[in-house]
DNA sequence: AATCCCGAGCTGTACAGGAG
DNA sequence: CTCCTGTACAGCTCGGGATT
C-alpha cells in the first residue's frame, strides 16, 4: 500500500502547479523533468502521479475543448493549494514579488511567493487556450539558450493599480519578464480575439499607467505573443491592426516603449535580439558611420534628443545630412513611434545644429536589422490614423534604406 | 557500535487497452 | 490517432532490526 505522505515527485508536481496555475500533462512533464521534449515514459510517469494526486483530491482536471487542443488542464484543488503553500513555506499573509527564478535559493526575508487566495490562483477556465499559450511561452523562455538571466512572473503578481489624472486604473498584463534583472517587458498573449477598438483601449490603459511612472520605471517593451498557426495566415494583417492601435493610443510613449510582436515559434530569435540589443547598439553606430563615410561624408556624429531619441548627423564641408536610425526586428513599433517624435522635434534639432553655421542637405532614414527585415505595412488602414501620422509615414518611406547589421561578405 | 540484511516504499520504464 | 488508466516490474534508497 502506498503511504498517504507525499513523495518528492508529488511535492514537485504540486509546487509546479502552484507556480504555473494550470498546465497540461505535457507542460508539467517539461517542467518536472526539465526537458523541452519529454520522453513517452516521462509523460506516462506524470500521468501516473497525476492520477494518484487526483485520487487524493489534491489535483483536479478539466478536459480541453477542441480549439485549445487535446488533453486536459490540471490544477490544484483548494486542499492541494493549501498543501502547496506549506511546501513552499508560504506564511500567512506573506507578500512576494512572484519572480520565479530566485525561488530555489530564497534568501532571508525575501519571498517570491505570496499567500494568494484560491480564487486568484485558479486558472481562468473560460480562457484555457489563452492561459496555456502563456505557459508554453514561459516554458520556452526557460529552455532558451541564453547567456542572460531571464525571470518572469504571472499576471497575479504583475497586476498593478494606479492613479493617473484620468482616474484610477488597473493594468493586468498576462505576465512580466525581466532580462538581467533590469530590463522589463510586459507580456500579452494574443489569441486574435480582440479587435481594433479593444486593442486601442488596452493601449490607452497602458498609456495612463505609463504616464504616472518615472522615466526610469518605463518598461523596455510590450511583447505580444501569438500562436504558431497565425504565422501561416494573416500575421501581417494582425500586426498592422495591433501596430495601428498602439501608435494611435500611446502618444509620445510610442517613442520610448517598444511593441514587439512574435508568434511563439519565433520567440527564440526575438528574445535573442532583445538580449543582445545593448551590445548591438554599438555595432549600429559603426555600421552607420562606415555607410556614410563611404558615401563621401567626412564625419558622422551621434546624438540623443531628450536623452532618449537617438539620431545621427553626417557632415560634408559645411553641409550636413540628418539621419534617423533604428535597429529593428521584423515586427516592432519603435522605428515608427521614434520617427513620429523625431519628425515633430526636427525643427528644434535643426536649429541646434545650424548654430554651427552648417547647412542642411536633407533627411535620410536607415533601419538596421539582424535576422529579418522589418516589416513595414504597405497599406495602413488610413481612416484609423489620427493627427499627422499618415504624413510622417510617407516621409519615413522616402529615402529609406535597410542595412543588415552583419556585414554580408 | 558497527555491520549486514530485508522489506517497504519510491522512481522510472514498459505495455496493454479503453475512450473519444 | 492521442490521451489517459491500469498494471507489472526492476532498480534503488532508506530505515529498522538482528547479528557480530
Amino acid at each position: 500500500m502506498r503511504k498517504s505522505t507525499l513523495s518528492n515527485r508529488d511535492k514537485d508536481i504540486i509546487r509546479t502547479l502552484y507556480r504555473y496555475r494550470g498546465m497540461t500533462a505535457w507542460q508539467l512533464a517539461q517542467k518536472v523533468h526539465n526537458t523541452y521534449t519529454p520522453k513517452n515514459s516521462q509523460k506516462s510517469m506524470i500521468h501516473n502521479y497525476l492520477k494518484r494526486l487526483k485520487e487524493q483530491k489534491l489535483v483536479t482536471s478539466k478536459k480541453l475543448e477542441d480549439d485549445a487542443g487535446l488533453g486536459s488542464i490540471y490544477f490544484l484543488t483548494p486542499s492541494g493549494f493549501n498543501i502547496a503553500k506549506d511546501l513552499l513555506n508560504i506564511e500567512i499573509g506573506q507578500v512576494g514579488d512572484g519572480y520565479l527564478f530566485a525561488d530555489d535559493f530564497e534568501s532571508e526575508g525575501y519571498h517570491t511567493h505570496a499567500d494568494l487566495e484560491y480564487s486568484i490562483y485558479k486558472p481562468p477556465l473560460e480562457q484555457i487556450g489563452h492561459h496555456l499559450l502563456l505557459i508554453d511561452t514561459l516554458i520556452k523562455l526557460d529552455f532558451l539558450d541564453k547567456e542572460n538571466l531571464i525571470d518572469y512572473r504571472l499576471s497575479m503578481y504583475a497586476t498593478r493599480e494606479y492613479q493617473s489624472d484620468k482616474g484610477n486604473g488597473k493594468l493586468r498584463p498576462d505576465a512580466e519578464m525581466l532580462i538581467d534583472s533590469s530590463r522589463s517587458y510586459f507580456i500579452e498573449i494574443d489569441k486574435g480575439t480582440e479587435g481594433y477598438q479593444q486593442l486601442y483601449g488596452k493601449f490607452i490603459n497602458y498609456k495612463h499607467y505609463f504616464s504616472q511612472l518615472n522615466k526610469e520605471e518605463l518598461p523596455d517593451a510590450i511583447l505580444f505573443i501569438t500562436d504558431e498557426k497565425r504565422q501561416l495566415y494573416g500575421i501581417k494583417r494582425r500586426w498592422t491592426t495591433i501596430l495601428t492601435a498602439f501608435l494611435n493610443a500611446m502618444g509620445s510613449f510610442s517613442a520610448r516603449v517598444n511593441l514587439i510582436f512574435a508568434p511563439i515559434n519565433m520567440l527564440e530569435e526575438t528574445i535573442s535580439l532583445e538580449m543582445k540589443r545593448p551590445y548591438y547598439h554599438k555595432l549600429v553606430e559603426e555600421r552607420i558611420r562606415t555607410f556614410f563615410i563611404n558615401k563621401g561624408y567626412s564625419s558622422v556624429k551621434f546624438f540623443k534628443f531628450n536623452s532618449m531619441l537617438s539620431f545621427a548627423v553626417a557632415i560634408k564641408g559645411n553641409k550636413y545630412q540628418l539621419i534617423f536610425t533604428r535597429l529593428a526586428n521584423e515586427f516592432e513599433s519603435l522605428a515608427f513611434g521614434g520617427f513620429f517624435l523625431f519628425s515633430k522635434k526636427m525643427h528644434i534639432i535643426d536649429a541646434e545644429i545650424q548654430k554651427n553655421k552648417l547647412q542642411r542637405l536633407g533627411l535620410e532614414q536607415v533601419i538596421l536589422y539582424h535576422d529579418r527585415k522589418p516589416y513595414l505595412p504597405s497599406a495602413f488602414p488610413k481612416e484609423k490614423w489620427t493627427g499627422d501620422q499618415q504624413k510622417y509615414m510617407e516621409i519615413l518611406f522616402n529615402h529609406l534604406t535597410y542595412l543588415p547589421l552583419k556585414n554580408i561578405s
